[in-house]
Formats: structure tokens, sequence, C-alpha cells
DNA sequence: CTTTTCTTATGACTAGCTGCTAATCGTAGT
DNA sequence: ACTACGATTAGCAGCTAGTCATAAGAAAAG
């Protein structure tokens, strides 16, 4: 059935969107059309080729590169006294976690407790020098962890930071982290 | 480097399943063989030419809802050595730094030392139990971070794994993670 | 009836293969 | 030394699913 060519670029879109894996051949059969027609349409459409495509799919899920969450501080501090004690709450999300064990991935712990040393001390240039952690007990997706953090020795150089982050009341992680003044 | 047949035909097989993407071409410069001997090797071992491997990720895990062979990692692995060795880079990318400082911030440079001391690690239920780390020196945006890591304590239960991770010569990260099998 | 837009056709080119045949290399056995 | 053998490399036709550029024909709009 021979359409408008706006109707069948609209339909083309839906078309490729939930079948990726069609080649140009079968969309003009699909539309009635020369193949020409459909690369034309898919050049308008800024729609890439069968491969580019299937190669997209496959990367979305493929791709190592993974970035951690793109926010300054991971977690949601839910108080802070500066130079003193904080806390951050993190839900941990299904993407967050080993696909086949379910267990968190401990760079997140990780994450939530390094923002929170990073954000208790009162300076813009705040590193983390030197950290040491400990992973007590596997946290699952849909947990809720909670980081308690507090100053333990105060300096102007090396500053050191206890954090413990505990899912209800189990204690999870345990981290010393010594920061520097960038 | 040449090698055995034997010896390639395995390296070939480990090559592309943690690299579907890699074209004949690549393999053939890699192995230091013609293309030729990759095809013959190939077809030896009953593996598909590249469109049908990309396919093959596309399509497992588009109609897949738990992806099993889901390799969560943080930067990119270019070497890996099971119980052996691992290299993995990582680009600092403009939204993995303090607005204000430039300066990497810390979990990234943690999470692909995490993410490499756990690929290298030949169990699916691998986990993370401690770890120390220093960060000696900063990281911008826009530079490479190589991180090398290699198994310093064999163990079925506590192995160990020493990773120091690099920006040009210089050592800007160590960590030591001490692994627990789930 | 023109003019413009749309559609289709054509030819030349590409990557990344397959499948086949033929030649060459190095090593080992007799 | 000769030969046999496995491994390797080379070359070529053909394939898919495209690319780009150009041109000509059909349909719609002015």
């Amino acid at each position: 059935m021979k359409q408008s060519k706006q109707k069948r670029k609209q339909d083309l879109v839906e078309t490729i969107e939930n079948n990726p894996f069609i080649t140009d051949e079968a969309l003009a059969k699909r539309f009635s059309v020369s193949v020409q027609t459909i690369r034309l349409d898919r050049s308008e459409l800024g729609i890439p080729e069968l491969r580019t495509r299937i190669k997209q799919v496959a990367e979305t899920n493929h791709d190592d590169v993974k970035a951690l969450t793109n926010e300054e501080i991971i977690g949601e501090i839910i108080d802070l006294q500066l130079d003193e004690t904080a806390i951050s709450i993190l839900d941990i999300h299904e993407d967050q976690v080993f696909t086949r064990s379910g267990i968190a991935r401990g760079h997140h712990l990780f994450a939530q407790a390094n923002s929170l040393a990073v954000a208790i001390i009162n300076d813009e240039f705040a590193v983390t020098g030197r950290a040491n952690v400990r992973f007590m007990r596997q946290v699952q997706a849909g947990e809720r962890v909670v980081a308690k953090a507090s100053v333990t020795k105060k300096s102007d150089d090396w500053p050191v930071i206890t954090v413990n982050s505990y899912v209800d009341q189990a204690l999870v992680f345990k981290g010393e982290f010594v920061m520097s003044r960038g």
C-alpha cells in the first residue's frame, strides 16, 4: 500500500525502532517502494544502516565502559556537620549489582563513602589520599545503604574520616579515608 | 610474536570472547599471521564471522531479560590472564572530575581497579572483601589511566590482587584488594 | 503547462567476509 | 638428499548490505 511520504517516514522510524534487524530490501517490500527510496528516507531521517544499527544494539549492553553516576555526590546527604559528622543514603539499584549474583559491586559502596568523606571536609579542593575499606556483608539490589561518616582525626594536612555503612542495623561497609587538601 | 597453532587457537577463542567486535584483519595483526590463517582457525573452531558475532551479541541482549555474560566493568580491559595479570584503560572524562578543581574523583580510580580485580578472579561470584588504596597523584580530565593488576597471593578463599594505575609513566594509584568468593 | 518534489534507476565503490584452488615454507622421517 | 606433511599464505570470484553521485521519469503543485 502506497502512502504519503510523511506517513511512510513515520512508519519507517517506528518499524526500525522495534526491529532494528530489518534490511532496506525488506523495508522496501513492506512499504511497496524501491530500495533507493528507503535509503533516501533513512538518510533524511538520519537512521544509520543495518550493520551500524545492530552494532549499536550490541554495544549498548556489551559496552565495557560503564560510568558511575555522574553526580558530584554518590548517595543523598541527609545530614552534615562540616568537619564533624555526615550521613548519606544510597538505594542500590538493579544495575549496580552483578547480574549473576545480585550482589552490589563494591565500588558503589566505596563511591558513597568517598563522596561523603569529601563532602564532610570544609575545603574546595579536598581529595582522597588513602583509603582502607572493608566489605563486611553483601548488599543486594533494592537495599538502602546508610553511610555514617565522622572525622576521627582533625588535621589541616591529613584529616582522617571513618565511614560506617549499614543496611538496616547490619554493618555492611567500614572505611577509613585519609584526605588531602588538593 | 609467533606461537604454536594450538596456543594461537586458544588465544583466539579468548580474544574473540571478550571482544566480539574484532575483525579478522585486526586478529591477524595481533597474532602476526595472515588473514587467511585467522579464517582457517575460525572455521576450524567454528567461530562465525564478525557480523554474525555482532548480531548474536545484539540478539542475546535484545530479547534477553537476564544476561549472564554481562561483564560490568569500569574501564576497558585490554589484556587478561585469569588468576595472573590484567590490564585495563580508563579515559577520564569531563564529568568524572570535580568541577572546581578538575581532579578526578577517587572512586573512579577505585572502580576501575576494583573491576579489574574482580575480572581477574576466575570465579562467577567473586567480590571484594577488603581493599587498601592510595591515591598517589591527582588525575585530570582527558588523561588515560592504565591499571595493571596482578594476583599476588593465590588462595581459594582470600586471593590478593595488587593494582597499580599509571598516567603515562607516573604512578597515580596503588591498591591491594583482598577478594572473597561470594 | 510548467515547475518542483518525489521516486526509481544506474554505475562505481566499500567492508568483511565465504569458498575454493594453488603455491610456498619448515620440519621431520626414511 | 629426497620426499611427505602440516601449516601458512596468496589470489580470485562471489556475496551482502550497504555507500555516493548522477540522471531520468512520474506525480503533484503552482
